[in-house]
DNA sequence: TTGACAGGTGACCCATCGTTCACTATAATA
DNA sequence: TATTATAGTGAACGATGGGTCACCTGTCAA
């Protein structure tokens, strides 16, 4: 019971601190938003900052067992379209995924202002994607699904256009729609640029 | 001087919103760095809203006048190594002009709240760059220098990994060296694979 | 010379901020 | 059953937020 309320207000600390940021939300707001009063959540964090940095904790700690560890990496596909197939359900995952949604958000609002968010920040936007994508395009390039070329720098070609389309459906959700519709034809636009000539 | 207060009064508010957002920054540090005390803001500005309306409103414009009209469109290069001189000289012009910076990271802290913001961070960050490269790739290819292809694929393919190092220079500016090294060899490496075969 | 006004000051208003504290209800423990 | 820790309450704290107002001062037009 008491860490059921204290894993609840790190739900509604994210999503209070994703829409408006950490300093355009209260404690009062947090709280209410709970169905308590301000001073309840002083027995669970002893300030706003505490709070903070258990979100940042547990973003950090996700982050880490979700995409940190290698054997959590994706299956290198097979052919082309399962390149395609499997692109388009992350995707797809991760543009509807409230919680995730909500994480971006959250480092996009405060990552000048605190330095592991910063850093998380750009894992999340950048280097973890293309990372990912290294280990998979390498293996693709071996299959000869790929033609033989920089596999990190066709992963960061390759993620950096979806994840700025990511971040387009996170500020304008009604674009979703039309977004993946992009992302799709560049996906195919790429394989077809990319593929094996073999 | 009435004007040059007011003009001042918006250079500190970018400073600060850019810093530490809307709702992070209080009138009396803003006038406070500008050497006056709060109650002199107002005989310039109604409210704290109505200071972040026009600050808006300046940004629409600049963008307007400097991105908007097909005349300030740059001209297209006769070769392949004028495309990378051209981009080089506007992402090294645009990750180190202060008041750029600043105007971006404004745009990404008040995106979700601010429609006017959003539709901006949108231009700035996406649909602006792309337009402008459509263009540039579209005479590009007639010129017979770029392989015959969709230009607004390219220009997405082409802008959207640039914007998003910039966006890791805004984040973290002591990599900005770093990041221009890789958009070099980004752009390398995209007129390679898209230099026509002729 | 006078008067109006633009620009700036400092005291003050009230709401809200994060935080504390004495207190209560509950449920597990000894 | 008595005790004790846990979770939550509600009033209060000082600090700070945005905003107002009476006042001062210099400039410039009438």
């Amino acid at each position: 019971m008491a860490n059921d309320t204290k894993e609840r207000i790190l739900d509604a600390a994210l999503e209070m601190f994703s829409q408006n940021g950490y300093a355009g939300t209260s404690i009062r707001e947090l709280s209410a938003s709970l169905g308590l009063v301000k001073s309840g959540v002083y027995k669970h964090y002893e300030s706003k900052e505490a709070i903070w940095n258990a979100l940042l904790d547990k973003m950090i700690a996700y982050y880490g067992e979700r995409f940190g560890s290698p054997e959590h990496l994706p299956p290198v596909p097979d052919t082309l379209e399962g390149l395609a197939t499997m692109t388009m359900q992350m995707v797809n995952f991760t543009v509807h995924d409230e919680k995730i949604i909500m994480t971006r958000k959250v480092l996009t609002l405060e990552q000048y202002r605190d330095d592991r968010a910063r850093d998380l920040a750009t894992k999340h936007f950048l280097t973890g994607l293309t990372d990912m994508f290294t280990q998979i395009f390498s293996g693709m390039m071996e299959k000869g699904l790929l033609r033989q070329d920089d596999p990190a720098m066709l992963a960061f070609a390759y993620t950096a256009p979806i994840s700025s389309l990511i971040h387009l459906c996170d500020r304008e959700p009604e674009k979703t729609g039309e977004a993946m519709t992009q992302i799709e034809a560049f996906v195919r636009h790429f394989i077809a640029t990319y593929k094996s000539t073999k």
